[in-house]
DNA sequence: AACTAGATTGACAGCGTTGTCAGCCTGACG
DNA sequence: CGTCAGGCTGACAACGCTGTCAATCTAGTT
């Protein structure tokens, strides 16, 4: 009663464990009455394949690892946007016969370095996906493109990168953003920017300022004001905007934890959101959708981006490798109850 | 240049492979000498061990599958709980010398089954953890027991299991919970029970009447009511709650999104939250921290518990299996801003 | 000194695949 | 009818490690 071996299927189906090899990987030149023999026969004795020999003898671990900021320690992703990623990662890992390794890693510590030289000795993956703010670190690249993993990376921080990477359109994508209020009648939209060392800040303020352009509305430097990501901040942001003798009838905040900050400002102000003022962040953190109102926000395809950057990994043994530049994949708005038209002047 | 094996360690240790085998393997009966030797040899070469060939060779994959609540699907667990629980797991794979698969899986899904059929057969897992709510589901767990792999289960529903599990004492720290209000003051302790399918929801009612018990505050049946886990049902319970002649000082709820509900009710009803309603929940979701007031809730040990599980699944390796039986690990109160002191009568 | 149990070590046969390469078979072509 | 390219198949050697078992060594005993 033990586990049928590629022999048993050989002798039931007559033929070669060489054959049985070729059906089970779908190689070219096994005639079709030998390949459908072989594979009664492997149905019938419910046979699969023996990951460790297999890989032992191919050269090929199938494994995948995704590498994505510590959330126990960074602020930066929260649990929502790891599983998202997760599960784009892992449906192309399973599309392509390959099982998900993930690896938490803490960039503050010193020991990251050997930690992931030891990931990659250990398990000798045959392809790496390194999550931003990781992607952007020399340090967590460096082990991989020493030992030649393929990796890719994902939402690198700049334009010109020599290699296949995932990215999504956050300017075009904060212009849309801004357009969409805008043509809620919104003049008045006010921006918070967050921590510029994050080069996506920049861009969200620049298609922020697209976003006015496109609607005619002119840009004013006092209509943005710096937060830090944090909830603190956008409620301390908001309360300097709220102040003012002109107040924005709308504000988009560069990240949804600043968002909610400005709803609880605006709470505390007794200003009711979104009938007196709209407010939309980015991100799409779980946050958005318990915050009251819920938020409008931008929803970054992270479960598609991570899916590519899998599927790219395998790409270039069925064919050409990918080119190198970025694949953006757009991100979208994801409207809840946070916005809404204009109010009346009164 | 190409990767060191056993054979050039051995060569160059002046030992046989199977020597360095038992050094790296960490076996007895190795005179210190020659493991010395061989150690440095290792270090000379830089040597790691081929995962597949161990495996082939030694029949074990050094693979452990964490399996969850697909959460795109289901509502029960949020991103952070699911990251928790890889968290602790990893660090007792890691621990073992393994790696962690995660394998989200949609019970709703007719083909849950034989997608775990598959997984098995695809990875042959040392052992499987199986988080709640699956950790009840009887589809879930046969294959795993058919097939022998070793698993442990996380929250068992029952008290009276056959095999070792890991749990926490939802009934102890929901008694703790009710009594830590009780200390503030509160003798109007009213509850919102959730969705009573899942065993928890049952065990933290009784909690609650213990907690009253324990402070010498009468039980009263008009103080609890249901809900059905969502937050729009913790609004409606609260509303309903907050409409009678005598009013709570303090509520409950059995999980955080109904807390987050009570909440937003309070705030419609411009009833102040901790200062005239004290509002507590239950799980520290990611919810709980970012809500306005910070949630005061009740934080399960899951990264402990999946790390308690997977050390499990090795114990008996080293020595003895772990005996059946529950594994309780204390929840802890995770007091924040939504709880205070009784208001004073006026 | 002979003897023995137990510690230490090594030779060797797998583990279940894939890669290489040679051989056979078939049909097209001259 | 002979030749040849190319499709199809199988024999066999890796792949790098662990398990088994026998051989050797050591120290304690008599």
């Amino acid at each position: 009663m033990t586990k049928p071996t590629i022999d048993d299927v050989a002798y039931l189906a007559g033929v070669s464990i060489k054959t049985v090899s070729r059906v089970v990987n779908r190689e070219p030149n096994v005639r079709d009455v030998t390949r459908r023999r072989v594979e009664s026969a492997i149905v019938q004795l419910n046979y699969r394949p023996n990951i460790s020999a297999r890989n032992l003898a191919s050269h090929r671990s199938h494994l995948v690892v995704l590498i994505y900021d510590d959330p126990g320690t960074g602020e930066t992703p929260d649990g929502g946007t790891i599983v998202r990623l997760q599960q784009g990662a892992l449906r192309a890992c399973h599309q392509a016969g390959c099982e998900l390794l993930i690896h938490p890693c803490d960039v503050r510590d010193k020991r990251a370095r050997p930690t992931l030289q030891a990931l990659i000795e250990r398990t000798r993956p045959d392809g790496v996906v390194i999550a931003a703010p990781l992607s952007n670190i020399a340090t967590v690249i460096r082990p991989f493109a020493d030992a030649e993993v393929p990796y890719v990376r994902l939402s690198p921080g700049t334009k010109s990168v020599s290699e296949y990477a995932v990215g999504t359109d956050d300017r075009a994508v904060a212009a849309k953003m801004t357009q969409y209020l805008a043509n809620l009648g919104h003049q008045e939209i006010a921006f918070i920017s967050g921590h510029d060392q994050h080069r996506a800040v920049v861009n969200r303020l620049r298609g922020y300022r697209d976003g006015l352009a496109n609607a005619g509305i002119a840009y004013r430097e006092t209509r943005v004001v710096a937060g830090d990501n944090t909830i603190r901040s956008g409620a301390a942001a908001a309360e300097r905007l709220l102040a003012r003798k002109k107040i924005p009838t709308a504000i988009f905040a560069a990240n949804d934890e600043m968002a909610v900050g400005v709803i609880q400002a605006a709470n505390r102000l007794g200003i009711v959101v979104p009938k007196q003022l709209s407010v939309a962040g980015f991100d799409d953190s779980t946050l958005a959708r318990f915050s009251s109102p819920s938020l409008t926000t931008v929803r970054q395809p992270l479960a598609q981006m991570a899916e590519c950057a899998v599927a790219a990994l395998f790409a270039d043994s069925d064919g050409q490798r990918p080119p190198p530049g970025i694949n953006v994949i757009p991100a979208t708005l994801k409207i809840r109850d946070s916005t809404g038209p204009v109010p009346t002047v009164n």
